[in-house]
Parts: C-alpha cells; structure tokens; sequence
DNA sequence: CTGAAAGCGCTTACAG
DNA sequence: CTGAAAGCGCTTACAG
C-alpha cells in the first residue's frame, strides 16, 4: 500500500501520466509502453488509488440503491432478489450497485442524503412508497441523478425519471383465472409496504363482475406471521379463494391453513405476489404474480446512465416514466371451487 | 453539486481547516462556529467531497462482504441473511458494508482484488469454502485488513484472523433428537457449497451409535429443485429422517414428499440446517440447525477494527481463530419413527 | 506517443 | 480556538 503512482512511475521509468493512461484506457500510448507498465504493476503489486482517482473524474461507477420502506429493508426476499437482479443490469454497464444496508439516521431523508453524499454515487434508484415520500426524498438528493421506482400511479413532480409497476395486470389474470374455476367470494390479504393494493384488487372484483366483501380484506400485514394470523382471521368467513399481497404473506397463509386442518387448493386456493424464488418449492407449490426485475433493473440502470450522458453532453433534462406491466404464474396452490 | 470547501468557507467568512473541522469533529473548535457551520452548510446544501476527504484520511469506514463460492452469490438466502446481519454490526461501529454483489472477472481472486483495490476499503470479510482457495484469496488481497469466515476447520496460514463456523454441534443435537425418536436410518442431502457436511455427519452418526449407509447420502445439492430430486431418489431407500444440509434443500426436500404422497413428519421427518427466515413457515414447519449470525456479525467486524486500530499503533499483528458453535431448533417436521 | 505541471477538494501539522 | 499552506495520489490540457 506505500507505493504510489510517482513512486511506481520512476521505477518503471515513464511519467505518471503515462502510467495514468495505461490504467485508464483513456488518451494516448503506445501497445508496447501500455503493457510494460501493467505488467510491472502486477508484479510489484501497484494499483491507482481509488479515490484520488474519483476525486479527479468526478465519476465513481457507484450507483445506489435505497428502500424508502419496510422496517428490515434487509430483511426482506423481495427486496434483495430485486438488487440482485439491478446488481446484474448495473454490471453490464459496467457500475457496481451500493446496497443500502443500514439504517442509521433517523429519517430515510437523512439516510438517503448521507448514501449519497459529498458526491460518493454516480446515481441513485430510490423504491418509494407513493408519491408525497417520494418528492420528499427526492428534494433531498436535488443534484444527484436518481430514478424513482414505485408500485404506485405517479405523476411528475420536477423532472424526475420514474419506473412505474404495475401489478394489477397479473392480479387481474389471477382473479379471472379464479372466477374462471368458479370461485366468486374471494379474500385479500394485504400489505402494509408499499400503501397497500387492496384498492386495485376491489377494482379489479368489480371489473370482472364480483362482489367484493370487506370482511374479507384484511390489510396492513408484512411478515410470515401476519400471514398466518390473516388467514387465521378469513378462514371463519368461508372464503374460497384468498390473494395475498405478497409471497412472504401467502406462505404464512399456506402455513396456517396446514395449521388449521384445510387443505389446500382442495378447501381453499391460495395466490400470492412477487414471484420470489421459493415460492415454487412451497407446499403446494404457489401461485404468484410476478412483475419482470430484469425488466425494472434494465430500465432503471439505464435511465441513470442516460441521465449522466445528458448531463455531460448539456442536453436538457426532461421527466419519463416507464410503466412496467406483471404477469400470473399459475401453480398448484390453486383449483377449482369446492 | 459545484460547491466545495473553499467556497463555502469564504460564504461563512471562515477557512476550509475550519469548516473541516466542523464537520469531522476533530480538532478544536468553538461550539459556536460549528454549529454556525453546520447550519449554513444545511442552508446552501454543502457537503464535503468524501472523495477528497477519503484521499486524505486513508480511511473509507468501509468494510467489504465477499462471498467467494456459490454460483448465484447474492440469489442464496443465507447469504442475504448474513449479509443483513453484518450491515447491522458494521453500522453500530461506524461502518458502511459493501456487499459484493457482481460477478465480473473471471476469477474469485480477481473480483476480490478488484473490490479491495486502491484503497477502497477499510477491510474485508471474506468467505471461503476452504483452507487452500482460501489462502490463495488471501494472498491476492495482501495488505487489506481481512478477516476469513469459513465453515471448515482451519489452520493459520499467515497471521489471519479466522472465524470458523461450527455447524456440528448443532447437528449433532439434531441426530441425537431423531434417535432419541427412535430413528435409525437417517439419510443426508449434502450441499455442493463450502466443500460439504456430509463427513460430519457420519462422524456424528458413529458418535450417536447408529449406521451410517452411504447408499443414503447424496452430495452436490444446492437449489431447492436439488432438493427435491434427492429426495426423490432417497425416498424409495426408506430412510425414517433426512438431514439436509440446507433449508433451501429441505424446503425442496419438503415439497417433493408432498409430491410423493409422503407425510411429514408421520411417514418421514426432515431437517435443514442455517436457520432461515422462512424455516418457521414452511409447510410443515422446519426444524433447523442455526449458527448465530449476529454472533458471527460481531466477531468478524471487531476483528477488522482491532487490525486497524493495530496497524496504527504499529502492534504486532497475530493470527487468531474464533469458533462459533451452532443450535438446534426442533419444530414440527420431526416427529417419532412411524 | 510522452512528460511537466496545474488542479481535483479535502485534512492537519504548525504557528499564532 | 483559528488560519495559511503543504500534502493526499491521481488526471489531463498543453506543449513537444
């Protein structure tokens, strides 16, 4: 670690700058001269410091990502298959992605702003919880090119760039494929992230012509458990056929029912959401609503770096938004009404 | 964004060694004009370049996580899970943990040189799948404070600070729970990751005084759909448990009974092994062998402060080896021989 | 294609 | 307690 690039530069008998060219791939050199100099810096063990480096280019190759909500932004499955799936798009375009894992400070503002910092990231994919928090956090990072990703309708508030999903395209597949199979008093566990989807799925009963009963909607639940007490709740009221927000909620569900002696789909079908990994390893397998990551995290990663070629190139800003659709995937933990 | 130091302090009628000061808590400085600092600098928005301040200090109060095996590193649970629980115990010393999420170069010691290079990182965490690719990922990373966390015994190669994951205390609960159930003949679904368990477990076996029956041990698992297949396989061999090495391969493991008309726990218990969130929740619930991973948090991140707070102080540095043993979670997928 | 030198935006030892 | 100035280790416009 002692040894610098003036220091490096001598032994090898070449100008830092010519030793700064052979690492960057940036300006002028000689094939010959390029590699000379990469090859005595494996050998001797020399490598440019970083943020002398950044400190230059005002480039970091850092892009953030942060999670507005949920009390274990860590803790949560979805969450972490969606950063990996941002990991992987980020990769390509040769950005590493800065997972935000703490949670020190004591407003997601202060959180956010201190990630992104005394220009510490290129970029940042902020996933909000609605529109208001969302401008709040915005306005805190004023500066900083940022996208928004939200499960909720959003319109412009400034210039900002925003990746829109859209669940109730799949949910609305899920609730035909139920009536399809005759069931018609169907039950919703929701989600407390997120401002919850119970809305959207009373569009949707109504949409495809079935009666929607509140004792049958229970909202504001987030873990295993509050899955299994929510479908402890429903069962009395006899629905045939419960969605649950999410796929953390309806293993808590299939859980439960086991618990309470109903089989499922026999008894009562069951459909959760995010298309997680391990839904399709449940018991039963679970039916899911899946919106495509590879999708959100092509887009987002993209509209960052598109953000930074504008702002290079002086080309005006202008707002976007991407709507990003969902799709069924039909499993066992469904079947026809008993 | 085009504020910096100077600036700001000519704005405040004050040197940049004082707003420094102000801002790093170092050094003298009348509570006064920090706080007049501090408050205009939230005014106008200024924030020190980290970059600049980075270069200067030689400290990045980063810690790297880095998983050396593993196909897919950041889609496995446990990884997550643990990941979460460092972030925790970095954050409550100061410290930001970056959490490797790419997979570009080629190698495992290339991507580990790239994320320690140039200073970027305080220190690292690194886990292995074993002494020897360990070593050599530790002498590609020479000069970074690096702490190993593996799951096989180790023995010092240089002066590195190992924590070593004790899985067999634990399993070794679990086998002598079964037996004590009257189970004889248990099988196991081995993982292809961190080199296996599969020795151990028929270490334990002769220590617990039953037969181990090789015909009964599969190896190379690791997704849940591995899980089901071995289950498939082993099933018809009649075992009256199985031990998988994962949950993720008992939750496949859990599936495929049912798939195969298979009750658990009256026709066969099943037990996994790292204690995930999920394990609660599955269908039925999964007994588990945990290791405590706040634990395992705590340990690797003192060992990387106390190497720094070492250097500084020019202490000698030793090599030293924490090991962390594991529990044993009954729940309901065991059961007594049927 | 290569080098000398100014500059990136902080930090801190030193002097007051 | 505060400031002037050297220094952290690179990068690049400019000159050759």
């Amino acid at each position: 670690m002692a040894l610098d690039i003036v220091e490096f530069s001598k032994q090898v008998g070449v100008s830092t700058a010519t030793v700064s060219r052979a690492f960057s791939g940036r300006g002028r050199i000689s094939d010959k001269t390029r590699e000379r100099i990469l090859e005595e810096a494996r050998r001797v063990g020399f490598t440019p410091n970083v943020h002398a480096s950044r400190l230059n280019l005002k480039r970091t190759s850092q892009i953030g990502l942060f999670y507005s909500f949920s009390e274990e932004p860590i803790f949560d499955y979805y969450n972490m298959e969606l950063a990996q799936e941002i990991a992987k798009a980020a990769e390509k375009r040769g950005q590493a992605l800065h997972l935000e894992l703490s949670r020190s400070g004591k407003s997601n503002e202060d959180r956010l702003r201190q990630l992104t910092h005394g220009a510490a990231l290129d970029g940042i994919i902020v996933v909000v919880d609605g529109r208001a928090s969302g401008a709040r956090l915005l306005e805190s990072i004023r500066g900083c090119p940022a996208v928004v990703v939200t499960s909720k309708p959003w319109s412009p508030v400034g210039k900002e760039i925003v990746v829109e999903l859209d669940v109730f395209t799949g949910m609305a597949e899920a609730v035909r494929d139920l009536a399809s199979q005759g069931h018609e008093r169907i039950g919703f566990i929701d989600t407390a992230a997120n401002g919850g989807k119970s809305a959207g799925f009373s569009r949707i009963m109504r949409e495809v012509g079935l009666r929607v009963d509140p004792k049958i909607i229970i909202e504001g639940s987030i873990s295993f458990a509050d899955g299994q007490k929510a479908f402890h709740q429903l069962a009395p009221q006899q629905p045939s056929a419960i969605l649950c927000a999410t796929d953390i909620l309806a293993m808590g569900a299939l859980n439960e029912a086991s618990g309470m002696g109903l089989r499922v789909p026999q008894d009562i079908s069951l459909v959760g959401m995010d298309d997680l990994a391990f839904a399709a390893y449940t018991t039963p397998s679970l039916s899911t609503v899946g919106i495509p990551r590879s999708q959100i995290a092509k887009t987002a990663i993209d509209s960052i770096l598109s953000q930074l070629d504008d702002e290079e190139s002086e080309k005006p800003r202008a707002s976007a938004r991407h709507v990003i659709g969902s799709y069924y995937v039909p499993r066992s933990s469904i079947g026809p009404r008993s």
